[in-house]
DNA sequence: TTCCGGACGATACGATCGTATAATCTACAA
DNA sequence: TTGTAGATTATACGATCGTATCGTCCGGAA
């Protein structure tokens, strides 16, 4: 059956509260005490299993690295642009309602903009500029996109908006997370991409399209 | 003739250094005593001018804002969807290149998630709402855009983008500070606003798949 | 001249940080 | 049973944090 969280292992209940810690605080505004209250073991604990606040960062980066690549090792493939998009929007999405605090992790590892930061974005520049690629042998893009940047256009969106989630929750009345929130987050992202924000300029002609 | 950083006021060289400490090394990595050595002064004077670490944050704060409202607070008036997304682009780019501190600290801010970044957030996105209500005015905007989210885009990409830069800048190969760098951003998410990424789907014609 | 308020530095206090170390508990092999 | 290694807690130390307080300096009003 499903372990209970408490059926853990205590290193591995440290960890997922240090990870969930740092995401919601940043590394520096995490102490090993919060962490430690967190996961309901004493601070000296956290010392044994990880030595050092270091360690105990170096074991969440890999544990959120690899949770990453699981998910976006492999490429979307739809059919028309429209469903392609529709795809990729819906597994970021999903991936993020099962691990909100991973991919929140994931934007402030970022910003560090230390080595392992680093590396992690350029992984996942890696993925996303796979899927340009992607589109790009289905004929399904236009021949004039910097790709690269498309690549960072969807990166910068989908973990952008996740990153201000707690603030952002405010602003559009309805949580990120939820499923309306979600999907409404899919339809403009997916709109934007499709088709940008702009009306066609009037051509000289009512040609009726 | 222009004032050497010393001719600056007290307050002002401790604000400076702070806006530039919080922007590398966030809020919370970031002690009293360490922007009062960086502005050349002691750490009481800070508490004096500011009374608190709070305080100090606040005026930072206000500072970004108001650089942002003097750049951004009266709103793009193209006479096209076309040169209206590029002067909105310019504007950004060179707001950007004026003050890069100041950006990489409103990003940072957002992440934080506390009363004070949500409160950064709500006031750029009011900037950048405005904005789109001035193109929807202008009939410029496509009717069915969720306007929102819009503002959201704008600026997740512009943030985003100048948040990682420092990673960036090996995976794109140049800088974005830099002129072209710069200019192929801008290029790029133009394009993207403008038209999308997707090439037009080819008519309905034939069932295909 | 005297006086006084603001700018500024020096210092100290209590809290909290990361970390080191020793004591205690627990499960299992001998 | 005893022995022992790992899990866990308890405690303490030095550094640094935010902040409060006091003393000094200086320029302008009286």
């Amino acid at each position: 059956m499903a372990r209970a969280p408490s059926d853990l292992t205590s290193a591995a209940r440290i960890r997922n509260a240090a990870l969930q810690a740092f995401a919601a605080q940043g590394v520096a505004g995490t102490s090993i005490r919060d962490v430690a209250k967190a996961a309901a073991v004493s601070p000296g604990l956290v010392q044994h299993h990880f030595r050092s606040k270091a360690g105990l960062r170096r074991a969440v980066d890999d544990f959120v690295v690899g949770r990453a690549i699981e998910v976006f090792g492999d490429p979307v493939r739809g059919t028309s642009p429209g469903e392609d998009a529709r795809q990729l929007g819906a597994r970021i999405a999903e991936f993020i309602r099962r691990n909100p605090a991973v991919f929140a992790y994931i934007g402030r590892s970022l910003l560090e903009g230390d080595a392992p930061g680093g590396a992690l974005l350029e992984r996942l520049l890696v993925l996303a500029r796979a899927q340009v690629d992607q589109l790009a042998a289905e004929k399904l893009l236009r021949p004039d996109i910097d790709r690269d940047w498309a690549a960072l256009h969807v990166i910068l969106i989908n973990i952008g908006a996740f990153l201000i989630e707690p603030t952002l929750r405010r602003h559009l009345g309805a949580s990120l997370l939820s499923a309306e929130g979600l999907a409404r987050m899919e339809r403009a992202t997916t709109a934007l991409f499709l088709k940008g924000i702009y009306r066609p300029p009037r051509r000289k002609r009512p040609g009726r399209r």
